[in-house]
DNA sequence: ATTACTAAAACCCGAGTAG
DNA sequence: TCTACTCGGGTTTTAGTAA
Protein backbone atom coordinates (compact mmCIF):
# COMPACT_ATOMS: atom_id res chain seq x y z
CA UNK A 1 0.00 0.00 0.00
CA UNK A 2 1.59 3.61 -0.61
CA UNK A 3 1.44 6.67 1.76
CA UNK A 4 -1.42 6.33 4.83
CA UNK A 5 -4.76 7.34 3.98
CA UNK A 6 -3.68 7.80 0.19
CA UNK A 7 -6.02 5.91 -2.47
CA UNK A 8 -4.95 3.95 -4.95
CA UNK A 9 -5.39 1.19 -7.39
CA UNK A 10 -4.94 -1.32 -4.78
CA UNK A 11 -7.70 -0.09 -2.30
CA UNK A 12 -10.27 2.02 -4.22
CA UNK A 13 -12.47 -0.63 -3.91
CA UNK A 14 -11.77 -0.68 0.10
CA UNK A 15 -12.25 3.09 0.55
CA UNK A 16 -15.87 2.83 -2.05
CA UNK A 17 -16.60 0.26 0.85
CA UNK A 18 -15.40 2.54 3.86
CA UNK A 19 -18.29 5.30 1.85
CA UNK A 20 -20.66 3.26 2.31
CA UNK A 21 -19.59 2.28 6.04
CA UNK A 22 -19.64 6.05 6.69
CA UNK A 23 -23.28 6.66 5.22
CA UNK A 24 -24.82 4.17 7.26
CA UNK A 25 -22.96 5.94 10.60
CA UNK A 26 -24.74 6.35 13.91
CA UNK A 27 -24.36 8.20 17.39
CA UNK A 28 -20.28 7.90 18.32
CA UNK A 29 -18.66 6.58 14.76
CA UNK A 30 -20.39 3.45 15.37
CA UNK A 31 -22.17 0.80 12.29
CA UNK A 32 -24.37 -2.35 12.85
CA UNK A 33 -24.34 -4.22 10.19
CA UNK A 34 -23.87 -7.81 9.06
CA UNK A 35 -21.75 -8.83 6.36
CA UNK A 36 -24.87 -10.22 4.16
CA UNK A 37 -26.74 -6.38 4.61
CA UNK A 38 -23.38 -4.57 3.86
CA UNK A 39 -22.89 -6.90 0.46
CA UNK A 40 -26.78 -5.18 -0.58
CA UNK A 41 -25.27 -2.28 0.33
CA UNK A 42 -22.46 -2.84 -2.13
CA UNK A 43 -24.44 -4.19 -4.39
CA UNK A 44 -21.89 -7.85 -3.75
CA UNK A 45 -22.04 -10.59 -2.27
CA UNK A 46 -22.10 -11.57 1.75
CA UNK A 47 -18.13 -12.86 1.56
CA UNK A 48 -16.97 -10.19 -0.50
CA UNK A 49 -18.43 -7.85 2.32
CA UNK A 50 -16.83 -9.77 4.53
CA UNK A 51 -13.89 -9.82 3.29
CA UNK A 52 -13.70 -6.05 3.20
CA UNK A 53 -14.25 -5.42 5.89
CA UNK A 54 -10.97 -7.41 7.30
CA UNK A 55 -9.74 -5.67 4.63
CA UNK A 56 -10.58 -2.23 6.16
CA UNK A 57 -9.35 -3.59 9.57
CA UNK A 58 -6.18 -3.94 8.23
CA UNK A 59 -5.73 -0.83 6.56
CA UNK A 60 -6.61 0.30 10.12
CA UNK A 61 -9.74 2.35 8.77
CA UNK A 62 -12.21 0.47 11.05
CA UNK A 63 -12.20 -1.48 14.13
CA UNK A 64 -14.59 -4.30 15.23
CA UNK A 65 -16.04 -5.66 18.64
CA UNK A 66 -18.04 -9.21 17.70
CA UNK A 67 -20.91 -9.51 20.51
CA UNK A 68 -23.18 -12.90 20.07
CA UNK A 69 -22.27 -13.35 16.99
CA UNK A 70 -22.67 -9.94 15.78
CA UNK A 71 -20.06 -7.26 14.78
CA UNK A 72 -20.20 -3.92 15.85
CA UNK A 73 -17.80 -1.26 13.75
CA UNK A 74 -16.31 1.64 14.92
CA UNK A 75 -14.66 4.41 12.33
CA UNK A 76 -11.02 5.63 13.38
CA UNK A 77 -8.90 8.11 13.27
CA UNK A 78 -7.22 7.09 10.50
CA UNK A 79 -10.44 6.11 8.39
CA UNK A 80 -12.38 9.54 9.22
CA UNK A 81 -8.80 11.01 8.22
CA UNK A 82 -9.30 9.23 4.95
CA UNK A 83 -12.37 10.43 4.49
CA UNK A 84 -11.57 14.17 5.34
CA UNK A 85 -8.94 13.83 3.15
CA UNK A 86 -10.87 13.11 0.31
CA UNK A 87 -13.27 15.68 1.02
CA UNK A 88 -10.59 18.29 1.03
CA UNK A 89 -9.48 17.07 -2.16
CA UNK A 90 -12.49 17.20 -4.00
CA UNK A 91 -13.69 20.35 -2.50
CA UNK A 92 -9.70 22.00 -3.95
CA UNK A 93 -10.79 20.28 -7.04
CA UNK A 94 -14.18 22.26 -7.30
CA UNK A 95 -12.93 25.54 -6.14
CA UNK A 96 -9.95 25.10 -8.38
CA UNK A 97 -12.57 24.99 -11.41
CA UNK A 98 -12.41 28.21 -13.15
CA UNK A 99 -16.28 29.66 -13.97
CA UNK A 100 -16.44 30.80 -17.14
CA UNK A 101 -19.32 33.46 -18.57
CA UNK A 102 -20.44 34.30 -22.62
CA UNK A 103 -21.57 37.99 -22.43
CA UNK A 104 -24.89 38.40 -23.69
CA UNK A 105 -27.14 40.92 -24.66
CA UNK A 106 -29.66 42.88 -22.59
CA UNK A 107 -29.46 44.25 -19.35
CA UNK A 108 -32.49 42.49 -18.19
CA UNK A 109 -34.70 43.50 -14.43
CA UNK A 110 -30.80 44.27 -13.08
CA UNK A 111 -30.26 47.55 -14.46
CA UNK A 112 -33.89 48.59 -12.55
CA UNK A 113 -33.15 46.94 -9.66
CA UNK A 114 -29.67 48.67 -9.17
CA UNK A 115 -30.89 52.16 -10.13
CA UNK A 116 -33.47 52.19 -7.29
CA UNK A 117 -32.66 54.75 -4.36
CA UNK A 118 -33.23 52.58 -1.43
CA UNK A 119 -30.94 49.88 -2.84
CA UNK A 120 -28.06 52.38 -4.89
CA UNK A 121 -27.48 53.67 -1.67
CA UNK A 122 -25.86 50.71 0.54
CA UNK A 123 -24.00 49.42 -2.59
CA UNK A 124 -20.67 51.89 -1.81
CA UNK A 125 -20.65 50.54 1.65
CA UNK A 126 -21.28 46.71 1.05
CA UNK A 127 -19.80 46.12 -1.92
CA UNK A 128 -17.10 48.85 -1.52
CA UNK A 129 -18.01 50.61 -5.22
CA UNK A 130 -20.82 52.74 -6.58
CA UNK A 131 -22.05 50.44 -9.12
CA UNK A 132 -22.68 51.13 -13.22
CA UNK A 133 -26.40 51.78 -13.12
CA UNK A 134 -26.98 48.32 -14.94
CA UNK A 135 -25.61 44.85 -15.54
CA UNK A 136 -24.40 42.48 -17.63
CA UNK A 137 -25.58 39.36 -18.74
CA UNK A 138 -23.37 36.44 -18.73
CA UNK A 139 -24.60 32.80 -19.92
CA UNK A 140 -22.99 29.97 -18.32
CA UNK A 141 -23.26 25.92 -19.73
CA UNK A 142 -24.56 23.86 -17.75
CA UNK A 143 -21.21 22.52 -15.98
CA UNK A 144 -20.44 26.17 -14.97
CA UNK A 145 -23.94 26.75 -13.46
CA UNK A 146 -23.80 23.99 -11.61
CA UNK A 147 -20.19 24.64 -10.25
CA UNK A 148 -21.51 28.08 -9.35
CA UNK A 149 -24.49 27.40 -7.31
CA UNK A 150 -22.08 24.94 -5.74
CA UNK A 151 -19.43 27.77 -4.56
CA UNK A 152 -22.38 29.96 -3.92
CA UNK A 153 -24.01 27.64 -1.66
CA UNK A 154 -20.77 27.91 0.42
CA UNK A 155 -20.24 31.60 0.26
CA UNK A 156 -22.05 34.37 2.70
CA UNK A 157 -24.07 36.69 0.17
CA UNK A 158 -23.75 40.55 0.59
CA UNK A 159 -27.07 41.64 1.86
CA UNK A 160 -28.48 44.78 0.37
CA UNK A 161 -31.28 45.87 2.76
CA UNK A 162 -34.91 45.71 1.44
CA UNK A 163 -37.38 49.07 2.25
CA UNK A 164 -40.60 50.79 2.55
CA UNK A 165 -41.16 53.27 -0.52
CA UNK A 166 -43.84 55.39 1.77
CA UNK A 167 -44.59 57.31 -1.80
CA UNK A 168 -45.55 54.44 -3.48
CA UNK A 169 -46.44 52.52 -0.58
CA UNK A 170 -44.63 49.52 -2.08
CA UNK A 171 -42.49 47.17 0.00
CA UNK A 172 -38.98 46.34 -1.74
CA UNK A 173 -37.27 43.21 -0.48
CA UNK A 174 -33.54 42.24 0.44
CA UNK A 175 -31.49 41.65 -2.37
CA UNK A 176 -28.47 39.60 -2.42
CA UNK A 177 -25.08 39.86 -3.50
CA UNK A 178 -21.74 37.79 -4.19
CA UNK A 179 -18.71 39.23 -4.48
CA UNK A 180 -16.84 38.29 -7.45
CA UNK A 181 -13.58 39.26 -9.65
CA UNK A 182 -14.05 39.48 -12.88
CA UNK A 183 -11.08 39.12 -16.17
CA UNK A 184 -11.27 38.34 -19.83
CA UNK A 185 -9.66 34.93 -20.58
CA UNK A 186 -7.62 36.03 -22.82
CA UNK A 187 -6.08 38.32 -20.54
CA UNK A 188 -7.31 37.03 -16.64
CA UNK A 189 -4.41 39.17 -15.36
CA UNK A 190 -6.57 42.39 -15.32
CA UNK A 191 -9.17 41.57 -12.57
CA UNK A 192 -11.69 43.81 -11.25
CA UNK A 193 -14.37 43.70 -8.20
CA UNK A 194 -17.88 43.00 -9.52
CA UNK A 195 -20.66 41.40 -7.65
CA UNK A 196 -23.14 38.54 -8.59
CA UNK A 197 -26.57 39.12 -8.25
CA UNK A 198 -28.67 36.81 -6.71
CA UNK A 199 -29.40 34.45 -9.20
CA UNK A 200 -32.59 33.06 -7.73
CA UNK A 201 -34.56 35.49 -7.81
CA UNK A 202 -34.04 36.55 -11.71
CA UNK A 203 -37.13 35.91 -14.43
CA UNK A 204 -33.93 34.57 -16.80
CA UNK A 205 -33.41 31.54 -18.15
CA UNK A 206 -31.64 29.32 -15.53
CA UNK A 207 -28.26 29.96 -16.70
CA UNK A 208 -28.09 33.53 -16.92
CA UNK A 209 -25.97 35.58 -14.71
CA UNK A 210 -25.86 39.41 -13.48
CA UNK A 211 -22.94 40.84 -12.98
CA UNK A 212 -22.42 44.15 -10.79
CA UNK A 213 -19.47 46.46 -11.63
CA UNK A 214 -18.51 50.25 -11.03
CA UNK A 215 -17.11 50.67 -14.43
CA UNK A 216 -19.51 50.07 -17.53
CA UNK A 217 -18.14 46.14 -18.23
CA UNK A 218 -18.73 46.73 -22.11
CA UNK A 219 -16.50 49.52 -22.37
CA UNK A 220 -14.02 49.11 -19.61
CA UNK A 221 -13.27 45.31 -21.20
CA UNK A 222 -14.07 46.52 -24.90
CA UNK A 223 -16.38 43.48 -24.99
CA UNK A 224 -18.53 42.33 -27.53
CA UNK A 225 -21.43 39.73 -27.20
CA UNK A 226 -20.08 35.80 -27.33
CA UNK A 227 -16.69 37.00 -25.28
CA UNK A 228 -15.71 35.07 -22.40
CA UNK A 229 -15.03 36.12 -18.88
CA UNK A 230 -13.78 34.52 -16.22
CA UNK A 231 -15.39 34.46 -12.75
CA UNK A 232 -13.58 34.09 -9.97
CA UNK A 233 -15.17 33.71 -6.13
CA UNK A 234 -13.42 35.07 -3.00
CA UNK A 235 -13.03 32.00 -0.86
CA UNK A 236 -11.64 34.44 1.95
CA UNK A 237 -13.51 32.57 4.60
CA UNK B 1 -24.91 0.61 -15.26
CA UNK B 2 -26.75 1.83 -12.38
CA UNK B 3 -28.48 5.11 -11.92
CA UNK B 4 -26.94 8.26 -13.61
CA UNK B 5 -24.23 9.60 -11.43
CA UNK B 6 -24.50 6.30 -9.12
CA UNK B 7 -21.27 5.03 -8.21
CA UNK B 8 -21.30 1.13 -7.99
CA UNK B 9 -19.37 -1.46 -7.59
CA UNK B 10 -19.05 -1.91 -11.93
CA UNK B 11 -17.50 1.90 -12.10
CA UNK B 12 -15.72 2.58 -8.57
CA UNK B 13 -12.79 2.21 -10.93
CA UNK B 14 -13.48 4.90 -13.38
CA UNK B 15 -14.95 7.04 -10.56
CA UNK B 16 -11.74 7.33 -9.30
CA UNK B 17 -9.82 7.85 -12.95
CA UNK B 18 -12.23 10.68 -13.49
CA UNK B 19 -11.09 12.13 -9.53
CA UNK B 20 -7.14 12.02 -10.73
CA UNK B 21 -8.08 13.32 -14.39
CA UNK B 22 -9.66 16.43 -12.26
CA UNK B 23 -6.77 16.83 -10.28
CA UNK B 24 -4.82 17.63 -12.80
CA UNK B 25 -7.67 20.13 -14.57
CA UNK B 26 -6.44 23.32 -16.16
CA UNK B 27 -8.12 26.42 -17.49
CA UNK B 28 -12.00 26.01 -19.78
CA UNK B 29 -12.29 22.41 -17.72
CA UNK B 30 -9.39 21.14 -19.80
CA UNK B 31 -6.59 18.44 -18.85
CA UNK B 32 -3.93 17.81 -21.13
CA UNK B 33 -2.59 14.45 -20.94
CA UNK B 34 -0.98 11.11 -22.41
CA UNK B 35 -2.14 7.57 -21.29
CA UNK B 36 1.43 6.87 -20.20
CA UNK B 37 1.38 9.76 -17.91
CA UNK B 38 -2.67 9.14 -17.29
CA UNK B 39 -1.00 5.01 -16.70
CA UNK B 40 1.66 6.61 -13.77
CA UNK B 41 -0.93 8.69 -11.85
CA UNK B 42 -3.44 5.77 -11.64
CA UNK B 43 -0.12 3.33 -10.85
CA UNK B 44 -1.80 1.54 -13.77
CA UNK B 45 -0.31 0.20 -16.82
CA UNK B 46 -0.33 2.73 -20.33
CA UNK B 47 -2.60 0.06 -21.69
CA UNK B 48 -5.54 0.29 -18.88
CA UNK B 49 -5.37 4.02 -18.57
CA UNK B 50 -6.25 3.89 -22.29
CA UNK B 51 -9.12 1.98 -21.39
CA UNK B 52 -10.29 3.58 -18.62
CA UNK B 53 -10.16 7.31 -20.78
CA UNK B 54 -12.55 5.10 -23.51
CA UNK B 55 -14.55 3.69 -20.71
CA UNK B 56 -15.00 7.43 -19.23
CA UNK B 57 -16.28 8.68 -22.57
CA UNK B 58 -18.58 5.74 -22.97
CA UNK B 59 -19.84 7.33 -19.46
CA UNK B 60 -20.20 10.77 -21.01
CA UNK B 61 -18.10 11.93 -18.01
CA UNK B 62 -15.44 13.24 -20.32
CA UNK B 63 -15.30 14.06 -23.99
CA UNK B 64 -11.76 13.73 -25.94
CA UNK B 65 -10.17 15.68 -29.07
CA UNK B 66 -7.25 14.09 -30.75
CA UNK B 67 -5.31 16.18 -32.01
CA UNK B 68 -1.89 14.98 -33.62
CA UNK B 69 -1.83 12.04 -31.73
CA UNK B 70 -2.24 13.43 -28.81
CA UNK B 71 -5.79 14.24 -27.17
CA UNK B 72 -7.21 16.87 -24.84
CA UNK B 73 -9.58 15.80 -22.77
CA UNK B 74 -12.73 17.85 -21.17
CA UNK B 75 -15.05 17.56 -18.36
CA UNK B 76 -18.44 17.32 -19.30
CA UNK B 77 -21.48 18.43 -17.18
CA UNK B 78 -21.93 14.92 -16.14
CA UNK B 79 -18.70 14.39 -14.99
CA UNK B 80 -18.83 16.89 -12.90
CA UNK B 81 -22.15 16.31 -11.49
CA UNK B 82 -20.63 13.20 -10.61
CA UNK B 83 -17.63 14.98 -8.46
CA UNK B 84 -20.21 17.36 -6.99
CA UNK B 85 -22.48 14.35 -6.03
CA UNK B 86 -19.88 12.91 -4.17
CA UNK B 87 -18.30 16.29 -2.16
CA UNK B 88 -22.07 16.90 -1.29
CA UNK B 89 -22.37 13.45 0.04
CA UNK B 90 -19.36 13.11 1.99
CA UNK B 91 -19.81 16.83 3.90
CA UNK B 92 -23.08 15.34 4.64
CA UNK B 93 -20.91 12.12 6.46
CA UNK B 94 -18.83 14.35 7.98
CA UNK B 95 -21.37 16.69 8.89
CA UNK B 96 -23.49 13.71 10.71
CA UNK B 97 -21.14 12.46 12.47
CA UNK B 98 -21.82 13.56 16.35
CA UNK B 99 -18.95 15.30 17.94
CA UNK B 100 -18.26 13.23 21.48
CA UNK B 101 -16.51 15.18 24.61
CA UNK B 102 -15.52 13.99 27.99
CA UNK B 103 -16.12 16.06 30.64
CA UNK B 104 -12.64 17.20 32.29
CA UNK B 105 -11.83 18.66 35.62
CA UNK B 106 -10.53 22.56 35.31
CA UNK B 107 -11.91 25.85 34.34
CA UNK B 108 -8.39 26.86 33.22
CA UNK B 109 -7.89 30.26 30.74
CA UNK B 110 -11.40 30.34 29.74
CA UNK B 111 -12.38 31.40 33.15
CA UNK B 112 -10.49 34.47 33.35
CA UNK B 113 -11.01 35.77 30.04
CA UNK B 114 -15.50 35.52 30.09
CA UNK B 115 -14.77 37.24 33.15
CA UNK B 116 -13.15 40.56 32.09
CA UNK B 117 -15.70 43.06 31.20
CA UNK B 118 -14.22 44.23 28.45
CA UNK B 119 -15.38 40.84 27.08
CA UNK B 120 -18.18 40.18 29.08
CA UNK B 121 -20.47 43.08 28.09
CA UNK B 122 -20.75 41.40 24.28
CA UNK B 123 -21.50 38.24 25.17
CA UNK B 124 -25.48 38.88 25.91
CA UNK B 125 -25.89 40.45 22.11
CA UNK B 126 -23.39 38.53 20.07
CA UNK B 127 -24.28 34.43 21.72
CA UNK B 128 -27.65 35.59 22.80
CA UNK B 129 -26.93 34.45 26.36
CA UNK B 130 -24.92 35.96 29.60
CA UNK B 131 -22.44 32.80 30.15
CA UNK B 132 -21.33 31.40 33.64
CA UNK B 133 -18.32 33.05 34.00
CA UNK B 134 -16.25 29.81 34.18
CA UNK B 135 -15.56 27.59 31.15
CA UNK B 136 -16.51 23.39 30.94
CA UNK B 137 -13.64 21.31 29.46
CA UNK B 138 -13.91 18.17 26.84
CA UNK B 139 -11.55 16.28 25.95
CA UNK B 140 -11.90 15.04 22.80
CA UNK B 141 -10.36 12.13 21.09
CA UNK B 142 -8.42 12.04 17.73
CA UNK B 143 -11.43 11.55 15.77
CA UNK B 144 -13.54 13.80 16.90
CA UNK B 145 -10.68 16.58 17.29
CA UNK B 146 -10.04 16.82 13.54
CA UNK B 147 -14.02 16.72 12.39
CA UNK B 148 -14.22 19.13 14.80
CA UNK B 149 -11.50 21.32 12.94
CA UNK B 150 -12.95 20.23 9.50
CA UNK B 151 -16.49 21.86 10.59
CA UNK B 152 -14.90 24.96 12.79
CA UNK B 153 -13.59 25.65 9.39
CA UNK B 154 -16.58 25.95 7.76
CA UNK B 155 -18.05 27.84 9.95
CA UNK B 156 -18.40 31.72 11.03
CA UNK B 157 -16.62 32.54 13.96
CA UNK B 158 -18.69 35.02 16.53
CA UNK B 159 -16.25 37.46 17.28
CA UNK B 160 -15.81 39.25 20.73
CA UNK B 161 -13.93 41.86 19.62
CA UNK B 162 -11.17 42.88 21.33
CA UNK B 163 -10.32 46.21 23.40
CA UNK B 164 -7.65 48.60 25.05
CA UNK B 165 -7.71 49.00 29.00
CA UNK B 166 -6.95 52.54 29.86
CA UNK B 167 -6.14 51.65 33.60
CA UNK B 168 -3.31 48.09 32.95
CA UNK B 169 -2.14 49.69 29.20
CA UNK B 170 -2.93 46.42 28.05
CA UNK B 171 -4.72 45.30 24.85
CA UNK B 172 -6.99 42.42 25.02
CA UNK B 173 -7.57 40.93 21.11
CA UNK B 174 -10.22 39.38 19.67
CA UNK B 175 -11.70 35.97 20.90
CA UNK B 176 -13.85 34.05 18.63
CA UNK B 177 -16.43 31.91 19.32
CA UNK B 178 -18.54 29.45 17.71
CA UNK B 179 -22.48 28.55 18.48
CA UNK B 180 -22.54 25.32 19.42
CA UNK B 181 -25.36 22.88 21.25
CA UNK B 182 -24.77 20.41 23.80
CA UNK B 183 -26.90 17.67 25.24
CA UNK B 184 -25.91 14.72 27.40
CA UNK B 185 -24.96 11.14 25.25
CA UNK B 186 -27.64 9.31 27.45
CA UNK B 187 -30.35 12.15 26.95
CA UNK B 188 -29.89 13.83 23.29
CA UNK B 189 -33.06 15.19 23.79
CA UNK B 190 -32.29 17.77 26.51
CA UNK B 191 -30.36 20.36 24.63
CA UNK B 192 -28.64 23.84 25.53
CA UNK B 193 -27.16 26.64 23.29
CA UNK B 194 -23.51 26.64 24.27
CA UNK B 195 -20.39 28.53 21.99
CA UNK B 196 -17.04 26.63 21.99
CA UNK B 197 -14.29 29.56 22.79
CA UNK B 198 -11.64 29.33 19.83
CA UNK B 199 -9.25 26.72 20.33
CA UNK B 200 -6.87 27.89 18.46
CA UNK B 201 -5.67 30.23 21.49
CA UNK B 202 -5.92 28.21 24.17
CA UNK B 203 -2.62 26.80 25.98
CA UNK B 204 -3.97 23.30 26.52
CA UNK B 205 -3.31 20.25 24.88
CA UNK B 206 -4.44 20.05 21.69
CA UNK B 207 -7.43 17.75 22.44
CA UNK B 208 -9.60 19.94 24.72
CA UNK B 209 -11.87 22.53 23.78
CA UNK B 210 -13.79 24.99 26.37
CA UNK B 211 -17.50 25.38 26.71
CA UNK B 212 -19.71 28.30 27.35
CA UNK B 213 -23.24 28.12 28.50
CA UNK B 214 -25.54 30.46 30.54
CA UNK B 215 -25.97 27.86 33.14
CA UNK B 216 -23.54 26.65 35.62
CA UNK B 217 -23.10 23.69 33.13
CA UNK B 218 -21.64 20.80 35.65
CA UNK B 219 -24.88 21.48 37.68
CA UNK B 220 -27.46 21.50 34.87
CA UNK B 221 -26.14 18.41 33.21
CA UNK B 222 -25.45 17.07 36.74
CA UNK B 223 -21.89 15.94 35.07
CA UNK B 224 -19.01 14.39 36.81
CA UNK B 225 -15.77 14.31 35.10
CA UNK B 226 -15.73 11.80 32.37
CA UNK B 227 -19.42 11.84 31.86
CA UNK B 228 -20.19 12.31 27.78
CA UNK B 229 -21.81 14.81 26.32
CA UNK B 230 -22.69 15.76 22.14
CA UNK B 231 -21.56 18.70 20.82
CA UNK B 232 -23.82 19.51 17.81
CA UNK B 233 -22.96 22.78 15.73
CA UNK B 234 -25.32 24.99 13.93
CA UNK B 235 -24.83 24.52 10.54
CA UNK B 236 -27.64 27.18 9.47
CA UNK B 237 -25.85 28.97 6.78
C1' DA C 1 5.85 9.87 -30.04
C1' DT C 2 1.15 8.60 -29.56
C1' DT C 3 -3.42 5.17 -28.76
C1' DA C 4 -5.28 0.68 -28.50
C1' DC C 5 -5.79 -4.41 -30.06
C1' DT C 6 -5.04 -9.37 -28.67
C1' DA C 7 -3.95 -12.96 -25.69
C1' DA C 8 -2.01 -14.68 -21.59
C1' DA C 9 -1.37 -13.84 -16.71
C1' DA C 10 -3.07 -12.06 -12.47
C1' DC C 11 -6.63 -10.95 -9.74
C1' DC C 12 -11.13 -10.95 -7.69
C1' DC C 13 -15.75 -12.66 -6.82
C1' DG C 14 -19.09 -15.80 -5.12
C1' DA C 15 -20.82 -20.76 -4.48
C1' DG C 16 -20.29 -24.19 -1.27
C1' DT C 17 -19.56 -24.90 3.15
C1' DA C 18 -17.29 -25.02 7.93
C1' DG C 19 -17.17 -23.28 12.55
C1' DT D 1 -28.40 -17.46 12.27
C1' DC D 2 -23.73 -15.17 12.13
C1' DT D 3 -18.47 -14.75 9.81
C1' DA D 4 -15.14 -16.36 6.75
C1' DC D 5 -12.50 -20.25 4.49
C1' DT D 6 -11.31 -22.69 -0.15
C1' DC D 7 -11.31 -22.95 -4.89
C1' DG D 8 -13.28 -22.79 -9.62
C1' DG D 9 -14.56 -19.53 -12.95
C1' DG D 10 -14.97 -15.06 -14.70
C1' DT D 11 -13.06 -10.55 -15.10
C1' DT D 12 -9.36 -7.28 -15.37
C1' DT D 13 -4.73 -6.17 -16.17
C1' DT D 14 -0.63 -6.08 -18.67
C1' DA D 15 2.98 -7.54 -22.11
C1' DG D 16 3.69 -7.57 -26.81
C1' DT D 17 2.83 -5.22 -30.62
C1' DA D 18 0.28 -2.77 -34.49
C1' DA D 19 -1.12 1.47 -36.45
Amino acid sequence: MSKEGEISPENYANWFALYQLCKHIEHRQTINISSVEFGKLLNLSQQTASRRINDLIELKWIKRKIENKTQKIVLTKEGSDVMLLMYKNLKNILESIVILGTVQNGMKEGAYYVSIKGYFDQFQEKLGFLPYKGTLNLELNSTNINLLREKLNNLKPVVIAGFQDNNSERTYGDVYCYDCIISRIDNPEEKINAAILDIKRTHHKKNIIEILAEPYLRDYFNLKDGDKLIIELNINR
